[in-house]
DNA sequence: CCTCATTCCTGCGGGC
DNA sequence: TGCCCGCAGGAATGAG
């Protein structure tokens, strides 16, 4: 599943294959894939013909690609979408949804998503920041994020600290595995409130976050059913690091306590039940959080 | 303004 | 063997 270091790592091939040269045809195959360019595909490949990609950019899990037009492609990955840079003839992809020739030639660009979730859109004017993801907070890796800003924006919150990872508006970048393996070394339930933290647990919570997302990227993203690969059509493999996620019922690597699993917003949360203990229920009239 | 549940989609694997 | 169901999940959306 596509989060802030495997969004990098496809940006920065991204970079490498497709800035400089100039669109010579667009190809929609799936209109789900460009639904959020409203005026529909006709619009979308007009805008995009005969302009050239200036540069691949990236906030959050959001890529964009200004083109010289002053318009930008903006795009998101969603849950199994891939770029990928690739001859043409190679033969296409069974979930091939949008493709883009160039004036030079190989390689052709190709939106590859099974799951739908992700698309491609034209921002327009976006080529600084497309309007559509203004909303979405800097990331951690961003270096005009601001920590502290960070740390009071948390702690105004009335909510979860998991569901505040994952509030893009917050922190931008984090998704269920990550967020997970944050928690799991600040050694925080998910579920405690936001609300109860301290500035230096917020400073430390965003510590990890960062050394989660930075080794992470370091190996080239992860990689866990094989969904996911990068521009060049290869898997990341830092799954192999991952010390909560997807691991019920193996041993904590800090305490060999079993790991477990339990629903969360309609997918899993993963953690050691010793070493991230459950608040203790709050006083006062509100219904109670614990299970047994 | 703020928080939260719902919805979109497809392939896979388990259970019967 | 084959069908059904649950699960994977980011973020827009609308309800409250």
């Amino acid at each position: 599943m596509p989060e802030l270091p495997e969004v990098e790592t496809v940006r920065a091939g991204l970079a490498r294959w497709v800035a400089g040269r100039t669109i010579a045809e667009v190809e929609v195959r799936h209109p789900r894939a460009i639904r959020r360019h409203l005026p529909g595909s006709a619009h979308f490949a007009a805008l995009l013909t005969g302009r050239k990609i200036l540069d691949v950019k990236r906030r959050g899990k959001y890529l964009w690609l200004p083109l010289d037009s002053g318009d930008a492609i903006l795009g998101h990955l969603g849950m199994s979408g891939q770029l990928l840079c690739q001859p043409a003839s190679a033969p296409d992809e069974l979930h091939l949804r949008v493709r883009l020739r160039f004036t030079d030639g190989d390689p052709e660009l190709r939106f590859v998503d099974q799951r739908t979730f992700g698309g491609l859109a034209v921002s327009e004017g976006g080529a600084d920041l497309p309007a559509e993801i203004a909303h979405i907070a800097r990331d951690p890796m961003d270096p005009e994020f601001s920590d502290a800003g960070f740390a009071a924006a948390i702690r105004a919150k009335r909510t979860e600290v998991k569901r505040a990872l994952l509030d893009q508006t917050l922190i931008s970048g984090v998704g269920n595995i990550y967020a997970d393996e944050a928690l799991w070394r600040a050694q925080l339930h998910g579920v405690r409130p936001t609300s109860a933290l301290t500035k230096p647990a917020a400073a430390r919570l965003l510590g990890h976050v960062r050394d989660v997302l930075s080794e992470a990227l370091d190996s080239g993203g992860t990689s866990f059913d094989a969904l996911y690969v990068n521009v060049n059509g290869e898997s990341g493999y830092f799954d192999r690091s991952l010390n909560v996620y997807g691991r019920e019922g193996e041993p904590c690597r800090r305490c060999g306590t079993p790991i477990r699993r339990e629903a969360f917003m309609n997918r899993s949360s993963y953690y050691c039940p010793h070493c991230q203990p459950r608040p203790r229920v709050r006083t006062g009239s509100r219904s109670r959080t614990n299970v047994p």
